[in-house]
DNA sequence: GTCATCTGATTACCAAAAGTAACTGTAACA
DNA sequence: TGTTACAGTTACTTTTGGTAATCAGATGAC
């Protein structure tokens, strides 16, 4: 059989480079808990405050901004009174659901290692 | 056929609180990207200012000791002139794989889609 | 012998990001 | 008339992160 390192250098960067990339745009504390609240539901802006614990209003709307302009989420107003806005994933912003996905998982093994309980 | 609502409010919250959990543990901009770096090889204090681009030493020895503390990563220092200090992921950072790698399946997509290129 | 260098940090100082709380403005409700 | 809900924004403070200098121990160069 023949050796050969599983893991060359060149591969082993663009592993790097491309988390470094991923990381580029979820950037910050809430990006990702924003997505993985938008990742079932359509939401507003007031039950994502409700739902992603812990964020102010500020930062939200400036995740939000930002989500928008990496074409992550789309904004919505509708033509209600009070006014409000929608906020939801783009198809594109839906192909991190693997990302959520696999992090949720980790997070729910962690929680039980942690607590003991499930 | 019945229907059901695929994602009850429960199992969606606790799938909300999971990655919340999850980013508790990898908040910050580098924990992420260190725990990448450690992901194929072992590594030198002077090798992840290398490999993990842009992090001061400063940054670099806070979110080791962070990441000792909630036992992903091992420090072991070496008999040698000068002394060096090695970081390993543990067995438990290594369950972070499946996490780094989808982070960098996207990011790898996200590259071609910004540059074009692959 | 002493100067520069390599190792893995730490410190003081400054800049950027994030948190807090108050406020805007419109409209429904009581 | 006063209160509530909507989606933010603003001024101010705190926390976090970045920069550059420094430490200490040992090696090699001159």
């Amino acid at each position: 059989m023949i050796k050969e390192p599983i893991h060359d250098k060149k591969s082993c960067n663009q592993h790097i480079m491309a988390v470094h990339d991923a990381m580029y745009i979820l950037n910050g504390r809430w990006k990702i808990s924003i997505i993985a609240s938008l990742c079932f539901n359509t939401l507003r802006f007031t039950d994502l405050l409700r739902e992603v614990e812990g964020i102010s209003g500020k930062m939200l709307s400036r995740e939000l901004k930002n989500l928008e302009e990496n074409q992550l989420v789309t904004r919505t107003v509708l033509n209600t009174q009070p006014v409000t806005v929608e906020y939801e994933l783009t198809e594109y912003g839906h192909t991190l659901k693997e990302v959520i996905d696999s992090l949720a998982k980790w997070g729910h093994n962690h929680r039980k290692k942690i607590t003991g309980k499930d």
